[in-house]
DNA sequence: CTGACGATTCACT
DNA sequence: GTGAATCGTCAGC
């Protein structure tokens, strides 16, 4: 097992630096005694009040967005779509709410617990929804403790370096105009 | 209360 | 490439 990530990862102002910096690093689920884990391979960053993609664009506070506003380091899940379930991990101080998407893994472990998940249906990890259903992940867990909660973010060691990162804009944010240009998804192939 | 819409995926053409 | 599935959230009345 690797080591929780520290707070003081989570809670710094660089949202993108953060995106960047998860990938290589492994999520782990434990819901009734099943484990499931695997590598995040994709990121996408949301910059809060100034980010017109983000749900806190200009300071936005629901009760959907609140936990956006919490300091680093808890899981924010929510509902797209009417039937998706989206898993971001909150970043920065509180009350400045900065998230990463985290749209894709490379499965490590309960391989068989997450085709399970998908009905029997060959297993895929590619796609925001695509990663919360293998990992068993609902907006219940919204708010969820990363450093010591029933989902996990933890360093197992492995380094990306920058020369293996693509770079590009965001997916399915046609609607922030402008901010919808903006290169903060991020990918790597382990 | 109502209506519009989404940080998506899948099946099908 | 296109459209359906499907419902919580949010703004507006």
């Amino acid at each position: 097992m690797g080591q929780p990530l520290h707070l003081d990862f989570y809670r710094r102002a660089d949202v993108t630096l953060i995106a960047r910096e998860l990938l290589g690093k492994v999520i782990i689920t434990r819901f009734d005694s099943r484990i499931t884990a695997g590598i995040i391979t994709e990121t996408e960053a949301y910059a809060g009040e100034r980010d017109r993609a983000s749900h806190a664009y200009g300071g936005r506070r629901t009760q959907r967005t609140e936990v956006m506003y919490a300091a680093g380091g808890v899981a924010y899940v929510y509902l797209c779509y009417g039937m998706h379930h989206l898993f971001n991990v909150v970043t920065n101080e509180k009350d400045i709410p900065h998230a990463v998407l985290v749209r894709a893994i490379a499965p490590t472990a309960g391989e068989a617990v997450m085709r399970e998940r998908r009905g029997g249906r060959p297993l895929r990890t590619g796609g925001p929804a695509l990663v919360t259903q293998a990992l068993g992940i609902r907006t219940a867990h919204t708010g969820l403790d990363l450093r010591r909660g029933a989902i996990r973010i933890v360093d197992e060691g492995r380094a990306v370096s920058p020369a293996e990162i693509i770079t590009g804009p965001r997916i399915g944010v046609d609607y922030a105009g402008p901010d919808a240009l903006l290169p903060y998804r991020f990918r790597f192939s382990p």
